[in-house]
RNA sequence: GGCGGGUUGGCGGAGAGGUUACGCACCGGAUUGCAAAUCCGUGAAGACCGGUUCGAUUCCGGUACCCGCCUCCA
């Protein structure tokens, strides 16, 4: 069995990955608020870490293996989509989720296991408030459930932060009914035409970090193997998750591995609307940017490094994957090569696993195809956009002829006629390839027809 | 202010205390009437200053610069 290691945040090093129970190895990963497109940083986590939910199939067998990846639906941003455009929330989240699991599959991510709504959770939710309540940990104020950090005394250490020293710096308003400014919320009052649910604290809502906690542990249980998002998340929102889940099951582990990814930024700058570069995953695919390219350029750079977007980097993964798939063009997968496994296995080093691809791309095709596969490239199903549009009778006979003249001008050594083909081929977007075994054509998506009749 | 990450050849980007990363580009060669494609090959790096070591780009410390988190965020 190829040995994995990962970095694990936790206790902030490279760790041989154990599972709990080798027949049910178990992940949960932070998903999206659904109230909107998902832009390409959204994007990140959900290819790095699809990525290692194959690997963890390919070592462990796919049916021994359970990732579990959620929506939040209820939130105050869905809230406001909602006043500000007269819809209901429910038709909200349901749209986003269909442009989501739209989008994702475009990159190749494949669906989860189980991909929980929160809304559908609310009860796991009251009954693990009402335990931490019970043990102490969490309190009652003003119609709000409270998670009391000072109960805790582990609070932070996850994050590497003290509570004295983040309360130094804050720069939050602390509303007055907490015990301490750091106190977080666990359940909060709804106004009547906000989504609310009845509890013991009255009717109201979740608060952000509850949800994964009690859906962790009713879809996979007290103690798993993996938690993973991104590294702004781990604080607050996995530290409190901690907080949450350790003390409401101190005998468990919660998650023993942590993984985060690092932050996206485009063109050298972080991602953002007010700089003009904040865009979807779906502008990109609208922009004729196939979704194995993205896939490709995210997994380029490791997930613990920022990853840089440009345009140029899109560009060569593009003509690497069409190069790739020339390569295998005809060829039956066989299995993936080791090397490239046991790189890959490396903490998902996937930029090296790729190193590894070009290896085998100059040497074993039908590894390269299976390979490839493992981390979700070379899919026959993804590489419709590789494929050149079928040109027609007219055009294909259109080119026998002018390629028949050109054999014509070389055997009579009308070199002047014969380049004149050659750069009229090109200029037409018609690529032509002297092999050995002949002459190969195909058309670039520059393709002019116009300028190919020209060559008569 | 507190916490964390980064700085590798023209560009992208990994691993490893000592031996070629790899890709793209470039250059040389083969091939071609000339090209394209293909194949072979060369060159090119480790922000800066110290320390540990027989030896560091790789470990430790400091400096500079960049970035992220601490507030919704993947």
């Amino acid at each position: 069995m190829t040995p994995i290691t990962l970095f694990n945040t936790k206790t902030r090093q490279s760790e041989r990955f154990t599972p709990i129970d080798a027949a049910s190895v178990r992940m949960y990963v932070c998903g999206a608020t659904v109230y909107d497109r998902a832009h390409l940083g959204n994007a990140r986590p959900v290819i790095v870490f699809d990525t290692l939910f194959r690997l963890l199939r390919h070592v462990y067998g796919v049916d021994h293996v359970t990732y579990v990846r959620n929506f939040t639906d209820v939130d105050d941003r869905i809230n406001e989509r909602a006043a500000k455009t007269g819809r209901a929330i429910g038709d909200i989240t349901r749209e986003t989720i269909g442009w989501y699991h739209d989008d994702m599959d475009a990159v190749g991510a494949l669906r989860p296991t189980a991909e929980p709504r929160a809304t559908d959770y609310i009860a796991q939710m009251i009954s693990l408030i009402e335990v931490l309540v019970s043990k102490g940990h969490a309190y009652e104020a003003e119609g709000h459930a409270l998670f009391d950090v000072r109960s805790y005394p582990a609070y932070g250490k996850f994050s590497g932060r003290s509570v004295d020293d983040m309360i130094a710096g804050a720069r939050v308003e602390v509303a007055p009914f907490k015990r301490d400014p750091m106190d977080f919320v666990l359940w909060k009052p709804s106004t009547p035409d906000q989504p609310g649910w009845d509890s013991p604290w009255g009717r109201g809502r979740p608060g952000w970090h509850i949800e994964c906690s009690a859906m962790a542990h009713d879809l996979l249980g007290a103690s798993f193997d993996i938690h993973a998002g991104g590294i702004d998340l781990q604080f607050p929102h996995h530290e409190n998750e901690i907080a949450q889940s350790c003390c409401a099951h101190p005998e468990s582990d919660f998650a023993r591995n942590w993984l985060h990814n690092e932050m996206l930024l485009v063109e050298g700058r972080k991602m953002s609307k007010s700089l003009g570069n904040f865009f979807t995953v779906r502008d990109l695919l609208d922009q004729g940017v196939p979704g194995e390219v993205i896939r490709f350029v995210m997994l380029q750079t490791h997930y613990g490094k920022p990853m840089d977007w440009t345009v140029a980097k899109a560009e060569q993964a593009e003509a690497t994957l069409r190069k790739w798939r020339g390569l295998i063009d005809g060829v039956e997968a066989s299995v993936p090569d080791e090397r490239f496994v046991a790189v890959l296995a490396e903490n998902l080093n996937t930029a090296g696993a790729l190193a590894e691809l070009h290896r085998l791309a100059g040497s074993d095709p039908a590894a390269l195809a299976a390979s490839a596969r493992l981390m979700g490239l070379l899919e026959p199903d993804m590489g419709a956009w590789a494929e050149t549009a079928g040109p027609s009778a007219d055009v294909s006979e259109l080119i026998a002829e002018l390629l028949e003249s050109r054999s014509a001008a070389r055997a009579n050594r009308d070199f002047a006629r014969a380049d004149a083909l050659r750069d009229g081929f090109a200029a037409a977007g018609v690529v032509v390839k002297d092999t050995p075994t002949g002459v190969e054509w195909t058309l670039a998506p520059s393709f002019d027809l116009a300028r190919l009749q020209a060559l008569k």
